[in-house]
DNA sequence: TAAAATTTGATACTATTTTAACAATTTACC
DNA sequence: GGTAAATTGTTAAAATAGTATCAAATTTTA
Protein backbone atom coordinates (compact mmCIF):
# COMPACT_ATOMS: atom_id res chain seq x y z
CA UNK A 1 0.00 0.00 0.00
CA UNK A 2 2.59 2.49 1.09
CA UNK A 3 5.47 0.74 -0.87
CA UNK A 4 7.46 3.79 -0.27
CA UNK A 5 8.43 3.58 3.26
CA UNK A 6 11.14 1.20 4.49
CA UNK A 7 9.89 -1.42 6.47
CA UNK A 8 11.45 -0.54 9.68
CA UNK A 9 10.33 2.63 9.83
CA UNK A 10 6.71 1.41 9.00
CA UNK A 11 7.37 -0.92 12.46
CA UNK A 12 8.46 1.57 14.20
CA UNK A 13 5.44 3.95 13.47
CA UNK A 14 3.40 2.26 16.18
CA UNK A 15 5.88 2.52 18.60
CA UNK A 16 5.75 6.22 18.31
CA UNK A 17 1.98 5.82 18.73
CA UNK A 18 2.17 4.09 21.52
CA UNK A 19 4.48 6.47 23.24
CA UNK A 20 2.64 8.91 22.43
CA UNK A 21 -0.42 8.16 23.47
CA UNK A 22 0.85 6.57 26.53
CA UNK A 23 3.00 9.56 27.85
CA UNK A 24 0.29 11.73 27.91
CA UNK A 25 0.60 15.44 28.41
CA UNK A 26 -0.12 18.28 25.63
CA UNK A 27 1.63 20.82 23.79
CA UNK A 28 4.73 19.87 21.90
CA UNK A 29 7.16 17.05 21.79
CA UNK A 30 10.80 17.13 19.81
CA UNK A 31 12.17 14.58 18.13
CA UNK A 32 14.83 14.21 20.73
CA UNK A 33 12.43 14.13 23.35
CA UNK A 34 11.20 11.17 21.95
CA UNK A 35 13.89 9.49 21.15
CA UNK A 36 15.40 9.62 24.52
CA UNK A 37 12.60 7.99 25.58
CA UNK A 38 12.30 5.25 23.07
CA UNK A 39 16.44 5.07 23.28
CA UNK A 40 17.10 5.70 19.87
CA UNK A 41 18.14 8.07 17.72
CA UNK A 42 16.93 11.68 17.20
CA UNK A 43 17.56 12.06 12.89
CA UNK A 44 16.11 8.70 12.97
CA UNK A 45 12.33 9.56 14.26
CA UNK A 46 12.54 12.57 12.48
CA UNK A 47 13.03 10.80 9.74
CA UNK A 48 10.35 8.50 10.41
CA UNK A 49 7.96 11.07 11.03
CA UNK A 50 8.36 12.73 7.93
CA UNK A 51 6.68 9.50 6.31
CA UNK A 52 3.74 10.52 7.60
CA UNK A 53 2.05 14.14 7.14
CA UNK A 54 3.21 15.42 10.24
CA UNK A 55 5.38 18.75 10.59
CA UNK A 56 7.54 19.61 13.39
CA UNK A 57 7.87 23.29 14.09
CA UNK A 58 11.35 24.64 14.64
CA UNK A 59 12.40 25.32 18.09
CA UNK A 60 9.26 23.58 19.09
CA UNK A 61 8.60 20.21 18.00
CA UNK A 62 5.96 18.56 16.80
CA UNK A 63 2.35 19.15 18.87
CA UNK A 64 1.65 15.82 20.09
CA UNK A 65 -2.34 15.54 19.23
CA UNK A 66 -0.56 16.47 15.48
CA UNK A 67 1.48 13.88 15.87
CA UNK A 68 -1.16 11.44 16.87
CA UNK A 69 -3.07 12.21 14.42
CA UNK A 70 -1.03 11.82 11.29
CA UNK A 71 0.40 8.39 12.61
CA UNK A 72 -3.07 7.08 13.41
CA UNK A 73 -3.46 8.29 9.53
CA UNK A 74 -0.75 6.73 8.01
CA UNK A 75 -1.27 3.53 9.70
CA UNK A 76 -5.52 3.40 9.09
CA UNK A 77 -6.63 3.58 12.56
CA UNK A 78 -9.39 6.14 11.23
CA UNK A 79 -10.73 3.27 8.64
CA UNK A 80 -12.56 0.74 10.01
CA UNK A 81 -11.51 -2.80 8.67
CA UNK A 82 -12.99 -6.52 9.71
CA UNK A 83 -10.59 -8.69 10.48
CA UNK A 84 -11.39 -12.88 10.52
CA UNK A 85 -9.46 -15.11 12.84
CA UNK A 86 -9.22 -18.42 11.74
CA UNK A 87 -9.09 -20.88 14.50
CA UNK A 88 -10.86 -20.82 17.59
CA UNK A 89 -8.61 -22.67 20.15
CA UNK A 90 -6.62 -21.35 22.89
CA UNK A 91 -4.65 -18.56 20.91
CA UNK A 92 -7.95 -17.41 19.12
CA UNK A 93 -9.77 -17.14 21.93
CA UNK A 94 -7.33 -14.90 23.39
CA UNK A 95 -7.53 -12.73 20.43
CA UNK A 96 -11.15 -12.39 20.56
CA UNK A 97 -11.02 -11.46 24.14
CA UNK A 98 -7.86 -8.80 23.63
CA UNK A 99 -9.51 -5.32 22.88
CA UNK A 100 -6.50 -3.88 21.31
CA UNK A 101 -6.80 -4.16 17.68
CA UNK A 102 -9.76 -0.94 18.04
CA UNK A 103 -6.66 1.09 18.46
CA UNK A 104 -6.03 0.73 15.03
CA UNK A 105 -9.46 0.91 13.41
CA UNK A 106 -9.22 -3.05 13.31
CA UNK A 107 -12.64 -4.88 14.27
CA UNK A 108 -12.33 -8.86 14.94
CA UNK A 109 -15.55 -9.81 13.35
CA UNK A 110 -15.66 -13.08 14.00
CA UNK A 111 -14.13 -16.80 14.13
CA UNK A 112 -14.04 -19.67 11.94
CA UNK A 113 -13.42 -23.17 12.80
CA UNK A 114 -14.00 -26.86 12.08
CA UNK A 115 -15.04 -27.99 15.57
CA UNK A 116 -18.66 -28.89 15.86
CA UNK A 117 -18.58 -27.68 19.21
CA UNK A 118 -17.47 -24.43 18.69
CA UNK A 119 -19.51 -23.65 15.41
CA UNK A 120 -22.31 -21.59 16.31
CA UNK A 121 -20.93 -20.40 19.54
CA UNK A 122 -19.77 -16.95 20.89
CA UNK A 123 -16.72 -16.06 22.57
CA UNK A 124 -15.89 -12.19 23.67
CA UNK A 125 -19.54 -11.55 21.81
CA UNK A 126 -17.92 -12.89 18.37
CA UNK A 127 -19.36 -15.14 16.62
CA UNK A 128 -17.53 -18.27 15.60
CA UNK A 129 -18.72 -19.97 12.19
CA UNK A 130 -18.04 -22.54 10.44
CA UNK A 131 -14.73 -22.71 8.69
CA UNK A 132 -16.72 -24.46 5.46
CA UNK A 133 -18.61 -21.49 5.02
CA UNK A 134 -15.57 -19.14 4.82
CA UNK A 135 -16.25 -17.67 1.34
CA UNK A 136 -19.62 -16.63 2.52
CA UNK A 137 -18.47 -15.18 5.81
CA UNK A 138 -15.50 -13.26 4.63
CA UNK A 139 -17.50 -11.60 1.73
CA UNK A 140 -20.09 -10.63 3.89
CA UNK A 141 -18.07 -8.90 7.06
CA UNK A 142 -15.60 -7.77 3.89
CA UNK A 143 -12.86 -8.89 5.58
CA UNK A 144 -9.30 -7.69 4.60
CA UNK A 145 -7.44 -9.21 7.32
CA UNK A 146 -7.01 -12.39 8.91
CA UNK A 147 -4.96 -14.35 11.77
CA UNK A 148 -4.36 -17.50 11.10
CA UNK A 149 -4.65 -19.44 14.76
CA UNK A 150 -4.39 -23.16 13.27
CA UNK A 151 -2.63 -26.38 13.64
CA UNK A 152 1.11 -26.19 11.62
CA UNK A 153 0.36 -28.95 9.81
CA UNK A 154 -3.41 -27.29 8.07
CA UNK A 155 -2.18 -23.88 7.97
CA UNK A 156 -1.10 -23.54 4.37
CA UNK A 157 -4.30 -25.48 3.36
CA UNK A 158 -6.13 -22.83 5.29
CA UNK A 159 -4.23 -20.28 4.18
CA UNK A 160 -4.81 -21.30 0.72
CA UNK A 161 -9.00 -21.01 1.48
CA UNK A 162 -8.36 -17.89 2.59
CA UNK A 163 -6.82 -16.12 -0.50
CA UNK A 164 -9.15 -18.56 -2.45
CA UNK A 165 -12.14 -16.24 -0.89
CA UNK A 166 -9.99 -13.06 -1.86
CA UNK A 167 -7.98 -12.28 1.83
CA UNK A 168 -4.57 -10.82 0.52
CA UNK A 169 -3.13 -9.83 4.20
CA UNK A 170 -2.69 -12.72 6.27
CA UNK A 171 -1.02 -12.55 10.03
CA UNK A 172 0.00 -16.20 10.70
CA UNK A 173 1.15 -18.07 13.98
CA UNK A 174 1.66 -21.11 12.98
CA UNK A 175 5.21 -22.27 12.72
CA UNK A 176 5.52 -22.63 8.99
CA UNK A 177 6.20 -20.60 6.12
CA UNK A 178 3.29 -20.02 4.11
CA UNK A 179 3.65 -19.44 0.60
CA UNK A 180 1.52 -17.28 -1.32
CA UNK A 181 0.99 -15.80 -4.76
CA UNK A 182 1.86 -12.01 -5.36
CA UNK A 183 -0.46 -9.73 -4.27
CA UNK A 184 -0.87 -11.67 -1.11
CA UNK A 185 0.87 -10.53 1.90
CA UNK A 186 1.65 -12.78 4.88
CA UNK A 187 3.67 -11.97 7.89
CA UNK A 188 4.55 -14.39 10.53
CA UNK A 189 4.91 -14.42 14.61
CA UNK A 190 6.78 -17.66 16.03
CA UNK A 191 6.17 -16.77 19.68
CA UNK A 192 8.32 -20.13 20.13
CA UNK A 193 11.31 -19.02 17.83
CA UNK A 194 10.94 -15.27 19.43
CA UNK A 195 11.92 -17.00 22.87
CA UNK A 196 15.05 -18.97 21.57
CA UNK A 197 15.73 -15.71 19.63
CA UNK A 198 15.43 -14.13 22.65
CA UNK A 199 17.86 -16.69 24.59
CA UNK A 200 20.47 -16.31 22.23
CA UNK A 201 21.12 -12.90 22.58
CA UNK B 1 25.02 -14.41 23.97
CA UNK B 2 26.27 -15.10 20.98
CA UNK B 3 26.67 -11.39 20.05
CA UNK B 4 28.68 -11.38 16.76
CA UNK B 5 25.52 -12.56 14.88
CA UNK B 6 23.84 -10.30 13.00
CA UNK B 7 19.96 -10.49 15.14
CA UNK B 8 18.43 -10.44 11.47
CA UNK B 9 20.66 -13.67 10.50
CA UNK B 10 19.44 -15.04 14.30
CA UNK B 11 15.82 -14.38 13.48
CA UNK B 12 16.28 -16.45 9.94
CA UNK B 13 17.88 -19.48 11.64
CA UNK B 14 14.24 -20.79 13.13
CA UNK B 15 13.15 -20.11 10.06
CA UNK B 16 15.75 -22.62 8.46
CA UNK B 17 15.63 -24.95 11.06
CA UNK B 18 11.26 -25.18 10.54
CA UNK B 19 11.54 -25.72 6.80
CA UNK B 20 14.19 -28.27 7.14
CA UNK B 21 12.40 -29.98 10.18
CA UNK B 22 8.92 -29.75 8.44
CA UNK B 23 9.92 -30.79 4.28
CA UNK B 24 11.47 -33.75 5.54
CA UNK B 25 13.86 -35.81 3.11
CA UNK B 26 17.01 -37.43 3.79
CA UNK B 27 20.15 -36.95 2.21
CA UNK B 28 21.70 -33.51 1.49
CA UNK B 29 19.96 -30.09 0.77
CA UNK B 30 21.97 -27.58 -0.90
CA UNK B 31 21.92 -23.47 -0.21
CA UNK B 32 20.30 -22.64 -3.25
CA UNK B 33 17.07 -25.18 -2.68
CA UNK B 34 16.57 -23.76 0.75
CA UNK B 35 16.53 -20.12 -0.76
CA UNK B 36 14.05 -21.39 -3.30
CA UNK B 37 11.76 -22.86 -1.21
CA UNK B 38 12.18 -19.75 1.31
CA UNK B 39 12.48 -16.85 -1.12
CA UNK B 40 15.41 -15.40 -0.25
CA UNK B 41 19.04 -15.60 -1.60
CA UNK B 42 20.96 -18.72 -1.51
CA UNK B 43 24.13 -16.30 -0.73
CA UNK B 44 22.89 -15.22 2.46
CA UNK B 45 21.14 -18.84 3.06
CA UNK B 46 25.18 -19.65 3.04
CA UNK B 47 25.70 -16.71 5.31
CA UNK B 48 23.31 -17.75 8.08
CA UNK B 49 24.94 -20.86 8.03
CA UNK B 50 27.76 -20.36 8.90
CA UNK B 51 26.93 -18.36 11.92
CA UNK B 52 26.41 -22.08 13.38
CA UNK B 53 28.69 -24.99 13.30
CA UNK B 54 27.04 -26.18 9.94
CA UNK B 55 29.29 -27.56 7.39
CA UNK B 56 28.15 -28.02 3.83
CA UNK B 57 30.20 -30.18 0.86
CA UNK B 58 30.93 -28.73 -2.02
CA UNK B 59 28.76 -30.07 -5.13
CA UNK B 60 26.38 -31.72 -2.28
CA UNK B 61 25.30 -29.59 -0.06
CA UNK B 62 24.67 -29.85 3.61
CA UNK B 63 23.23 -33.11 4.83
CA UNK B 64 20.33 -32.25 6.56
CA UNK B 65 20.21 -33.81 9.52
CA UNK B 66 23.68 -32.82 10.50
CA UNK B 67 22.42 -28.72 9.91
CA UNK B 68 19.54 -29.19 12.06
CA UNK B 69 21.71 -30.37 14.63
CA UNK B 70 23.76 -27.55 13.78
CA UNK B 71 20.77 -24.95 14.15
CA UNK B 72 19.68 -26.64 17.21
CA UNK B 73 23.00 -26.42 18.63
CA UNK B 74 22.91 -22.87 17.85
CA UNK B 75 19.83 -22.09 18.96
CA UNK B 76 20.26 -23.98 22.55
CA UNK B 77 17.63 -26.16 22.22
CA UNK B 78 19.50 -29.24 23.69
CA UNK B 79 20.21 -27.02 26.56
CA UNK B 80 17.08 -27.61 28.81
CA UNK B 81 15.76 -24.32 30.06
CA UNK B 82 12.80 -23.05 32.06
CA UNK B 83 10.53 -20.30 31.38
CA UNK B 84 7.59 -18.80 33.38
CA UNK B 85 4.18 -16.96 31.89
CA UNK B 86 3.61 -14.45 33.85
CA UNK B 87 -0.22 -13.71 33.75
CA UNK B 88 -2.84 -16.46 33.38
CA UNK B 89 -5.28 -14.57 31.48
CA UNK B 90 -6.36 -15.97 27.99
CA UNK B 91 -3.12 -15.16 26.03
CA UNK B 92 -1.07 -16.64 29.17
CA UNK B 93 -3.18 -19.70 28.96
CA UNK B 94 -2.65 -19.81 25.34
CA UNK B 95 0.80 -20.46 26.01
CA UNK B 96 0.54 -23.06 28.48
CA UNK B 97 -1.49 -25.22 26.36
CA UNK B 98 0.98 -24.73 23.15
CA UNK B 99 3.51 -27.35 23.22
CA UNK B 100 5.87 -25.96 20.58
CA UNK B 101 8.48 -24.31 23.13
CA UNK B 102 9.62 -27.42 24.01
CA UNK B 103 11.17 -27.36 20.04
CA UNK B 104 13.84 -25.13 21.44
CA UNK B 105 14.36 -26.97 24.43
CA UNK B 106 12.39 -24.57 26.60
CA UNK B 107 9.66 -25.79 29.42
CA UNK B 108 7.20 -23.68 30.59
CA UNK B 109 7.61 -24.58 34.21
CA UNK B 110 4.70 -22.34 35.79
CA UNK B 111 2.29 -19.30 35.35
CA UNK B 112 2.66 -16.56 37.86
CA UNK B 113 -0.79 -14.28 38.28
CA UNK B 114 -2.71 -12.03 40.96
CA UNK B 115 -5.94 -13.38 41.00
CA UNK B 116 -6.87 -15.65 43.73
CA UNK B 117 -9.15 -17.70 41.74
CA UNK B 118 -6.11 -18.41 40.09
CA UNK B 119 -3.48 -19.32 42.13
CA UNK B 120 -3.33 -22.68 43.50
CA UNK B 121 -4.74 -24.43 40.26
CA UNK B 122 -2.64 -26.28 37.55
CA UNK B 123 -3.29 -25.20 33.67
CA UNK B 124 -2.46 -27.32 31.11
CA UNK B 125 -0.52 -29.34 33.95
CA UNK B 126 1.34 -26.27 34.59
CA UNK B 127 1.19 -24.34 38.26
CA UNK B 128 -0.27 -21.03 39.09
CA UNK B 129 1.73 -19.66 41.85
CA UNK B 130 1.07 -16.36 43.49
CA UNK B 131 2.95 -13.19 41.86
CA UNK B 132 3.95 -12.24 45.22
CA UNK B 133 6.33 -15.40 45.15
CA UNK B 134 7.41 -14.57 42.07
CA UNK B 135 11.46 -14.71 43.84
CA UNK B 136 11.01 -17.90 45.46
CA UNK B 137 9.45 -19.30 42.39
CA UNK B 138 12.09 -18.05 39.53
CA UNK B 139 14.94 -19.50 42.01
CA UNK B 140 13.40 -22.64 42.22
CA UNK B 141 12.52 -23.08 38.83
CA UNK B 142 15.86 -21.17 37.96
CA UNK B 143 13.73 -19.38 35.06
CA UNK B 144 16.23 -18.11 32.81
CA UNK B 145 13.43 -16.51 30.44
CA UNK B 146 9.61 -14.63 31.44
CA UNK B 147 6.75 -14.35 28.95
CA UNK B 148 5.08 -10.96 30.13
CA UNK B 149 1.26 -11.61 29.43
CA UNK B 150 -0.06 -8.63 31.66
CA UNK B 151 -2.31 -5.44 31.11
CA UNK B 152 -0.40 -2.53 29.43
CA UNK B 153 -0.56 -0.88 32.98
CA UNK B 154 1.34 -3.10 34.98
CA UNK B 155 3.55 -4.07 32.36
CA UNK B 156 6.61 -2.04 33.81
CA UNK B 157 6.19 -2.70 37.46
CA UNK B 158 5.93 -6.66 36.55
CA UNK B 159 8.95 -6.13 34.13
CA UNK B 160 10.82 -4.69 37.03
CA UNK B 161 10.16 -7.44 39.76
CA UNK B 162 11.09 -10.13 37.35
CA UNK B 163 14.03 -7.80 36.93
CA UNK B 164 14.77 -7.69 40.68
CA UNK B 165 14.75 -11.48 40.63
CA UNK B 166 17.51 -11.60 38.61
CA UNK B 167 15.59 -12.57 35.37
CA UNK B 168 17.22 -11.66 31.85
CA UNK B 169 14.98 -12.31 29.34
CA UNK B 170 11.76 -10.87 28.92
CA UNK B 171 9.55 -11.34 26.26
CA UNK B 172 6.28 -8.57 26.19
CA UNK B 173 3.65 -8.58 24.77
CA UNK B 174 1.62 -5.92 26.28
CA UNK B 175 1.97 -2.95 23.61
CA UNK B 176 3.91 -0.73 25.71
CA UNK B 177 7.87 -0.23 25.64
CA UNK B 178 9.45 -1.41 28.75
CA UNK B 179 12.76 0.47 30.50
CA UNK B 180 15.64 -1.92 31.81
CA UNK B 181 18.72 -1.60 32.84
CA UNK B 182 21.71 -3.13 30.53
CA UNK B 183 22.47 -6.56 31.08
CA UNK B 184 18.70 -7.53 30.67
CA UNK B 185 17.06 -8.02 26.83
CA UNK B 186 14.16 -7.43 26.59
CA UNK B 187 11.86 -8.61 23.11
CA UNK B 188 8.43 -7.16 22.00
CA UNK B 189 5.50 -8.57 20.29
CA UNK B 190 2.70 -6.06 19.46
CA UNK B 191 -0.03 -8.51 17.61
CA UNK B 192 -2.44 -5.62 16.99
CA UNK B 193 0.60 -3.51 15.82
CA UNK B 194 1.51 -6.56 13.42
CA UNK B 195 -1.88 -6.76 11.89
CA UNK B 196 -1.75 -2.80 11.62
CA UNK B 197 1.61 -3.08 9.68
CA UNK B 198 0.60 -5.85 7.53
CA UNK B 199 -2.45 -3.70 6.63
CA UNK B 200 0.21 -0.56 6.10
CA UNK B 201 2.26 -3.14 3.36
C1' DT C 1 15.98 45.16 19.02
C1' DA C 2 19.65 42.00 18.77
C1' DA C 3 21.81 37.90 20.13
C1' DA C 4 21.70 33.25 21.79
C1' DA C 5 19.63 28.88 22.00
C1' DT C 6 16.96 25.19 20.12
C1' DT C 7 14.70 22.35 16.83
C1' DT C 8 13.41 20.95 12.19
C1' DG C 9 14.51 19.12 7.76
C1' DA C 10 17.95 18.33 4.36
C1' DT C 11 22.34 16.61 2.94
C1' DA C 12 26.39 14.06 3.52
C1' DC C 13 28.53 10.36 5.60
C1' DT C 14 29.11 5.81 7.90
C1' DA C 15 27.77 1.27 9.01
C1' DT C 16 25.30 -2.71 8.20
C1' DT C 17 22.99 -5.95 5.42
C1' DT C 18 22.22 -8.14 1.13
C1' DT C 19 23.54 -9.46 -3.42
C1' DA C 20 26.85 -10.48 -7.02
C1' DA C 21 31.02 -12.53 -8.75
C1' DC C 22 34.37 -16.00 -8.62
C1' DA C 23 38.00 -19.35 -7.28
C1' DA C 24 38.29 -23.90 -5.29
C1' DT C 25 36.65 -28.34 -4.98
C1' DT C 26 34.07 -32.34 -5.62
C1' DT C 27 30.91 -35.25 -8.05
C1' DA C 28 28.97 -37.17 -12.29
C1' DC C 29 29.58 -38.60 -16.75
C1' DC C 30 31.78 -39.81 -20.96
C1' DG D 1 41.37 -40.53 -16.80
C1' DG D 2 39.56 -36.24 -18.27
C1' DT D 3 35.97 -32.92 -18.79
C1' DA D 4 31.80 -30.66 -17.50
C1' DA D 5 28.59 -29.33 -14.04
C1' DA D 6 27.34 -27.96 -9.44
C1' DT D 7 28.01 -26.15 -4.94
C1' DT D 8 30.57 -24.10 -1.18
C1' DG D 9 32.89 -20.29 0.93
C1' DT D 10 35.20 -16.03 0.17
C1' DT D 11 35.78 -11.47 -1.57
C1' DA D 12 33.90 -7.48 -3.75
C1' DA D 13 30.08 -4.54 -4.82
C1' DA D 14 25.61 -2.66 -4.17
C1' DA D 15 21.72 -1.49 -1.57
C1' DT D 16 19.72 -0.32 2.61
C1' DA D 17 19.60 1.62 7.15
C1' DG D 18 21.18 4.70 10.51
C1' DT D 19 24.05 8.70 12.17
C1' DA D 20 26.34 13.17 11.98
C1' DT D 21 26.50 17.74 10.31
C1' DC D 22 24.55 22.02 9.23
C1' DA D 23 21.71 25.83 7.35
C1' DA D 24 17.23 27.87 8.16
C1' DA D 25 13.88 29.27 11.16
C1' DT D 26 11.73 30.47 15.42
C1' DT D 27 11.56 31.31 20.17
C1' DT D 28 13.54 33.02 24.31
C1' DT D 29 16.45 36.10 26.63
C1' DA D 30 19.14 40.04 27.37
Amino acid sequence: MKSDIPVMSLQRLPVYLNYLKSSGGDGAISSGAIARALGMGEVLVRKDLAYTSAQGKTRVGYQRAELIAALEEYLGCNDRKNAVIIGAGELGNALLAYGGFSNYGIEIAAAFDISPEKIGSEICGKPVYDIRELRKGVEELDAKLAVLCVPSDVAQAVADGLINCGVKKILNFAPVLLRAPDGVTIRNIDVAANLAILMSM
